[in-house]
DNA sequence: GCTATATGTTTCACGGGTAAATTACCTGCT
DNA sequence: AGCAGGTAATTTACCCGTGAAACATATAGC
């Protein structure tokens, strides 16, 4: 079955004949899927957070010790000021708990309270079994192949990108 | 070798034996490429452009003609809104330029300038031949199957989502 | 011990997205 | 003709991200 990019990579084609569309073909597709992805209501919509926050509170239960705010930035890919700006709503909702260091009175030390580690326990088999459903067009075989395939992407990506300048 | 998303998967493992984490293996990767994609200097963003600007200048090389904002928003899978802001930048820039309808004074052509077809030309190679530099890490058969298995995944997004509420 | 520099975190100004309201216009019904 | 309702585009108000600057604290060299 045609997909919606087909049409867009046989216009491209009809327009500049002889291009090659085997990279957009891929990457245009990757792009499409995670804006879909991003912006359809899943099991953390309906509790009323949104995947940047369940990353938060994922890579808190995931390593199940306190994490500073730098670590959690990396943890979850994202920069200083938006994990800045979400631990201030996940603590103003009890979902994590902050500890001034001792030594360090800069640095703080971020934990999930008893309510954010229920509330994660409580979504993360809901969200596989809602991510499950929607990779149920491939099968189990295709679904390996695609995530050994996106991984090599991924290492390209990590290797090529965000190394040069810095 | 192994990506980044790797040590996440395992990390979830621990915290939650038996847990499936196959989706999150196939989804976590295409949301973070696409992140990685999206903030990453590419032949676009030397051009002063956004991946989404060239979206809108894209659909209309495609179609090589006139392009109603609705339509823009359709081809660019877009919100109205979003294309409004995008046409009245590239319109200051002499990219696109607007005509009226006669019939229908609410509706609006929008069309590539000599310069934005100009721009659009001279960047589509560069840009595929950068998009094939990211994927070099993969072989050509690779490529197919993860444009195909993508393809498969996206079309189930498509119908399993965006349609249920309206 | 004081100062210079480095580091962890937060704040600021802004860009770009969205949903909902608004504006402008068209069309069909009476 | 006149109005009810629909549709195209834009405006509005807001959310969330970012990079750069500011702030608070620690550390090293003299």
């Amino acid at each position: 079955m045609e997909d919606v990019v087909a049409g867009v990579l046989r216009q491209w084609e009809r327009a500049y004949p002889g291009l090659d569309t085997g990279p957009i073909a891929v990457l245009g597709r990757i792009n499409r899927c995670a804006a879909l992805l991003q912006q359809t209501p899943d099991p953390l919509t309906r509790a009323g957070l949104t995947r940047a926050e369940f990353d938060i509170l994922g890579a808190l239960r995931r390593v199940d010790r306190e994490l500073t705010p730098t670590q959690l930035a990396r943890e979850s890919f994202a920069s200083g000021a938006a994990v800045t700006k979400r631990l201030r709503l996940l603590e103003a909702r009890a979902l994590v708990s902050r500890r001034t260091d001792a030594r360090d009175r800069r640095v703080a030390h971020l934990s999930l309270t008893d309510a954010g580690r229920d509330l994660v326990d409580g979504l993360i088999q809901e969200l596989v079994s809602y991510d499950r459903d929607l990779l149920a067009g491939l099968t189990p075989d295709e679904q390996t192949r695609l995530a050994d395939a996106l991984a090599g992407l991924l290492n390209t990506l990590e290797g090529t990108i965000g190394r040069p300048p810095r």
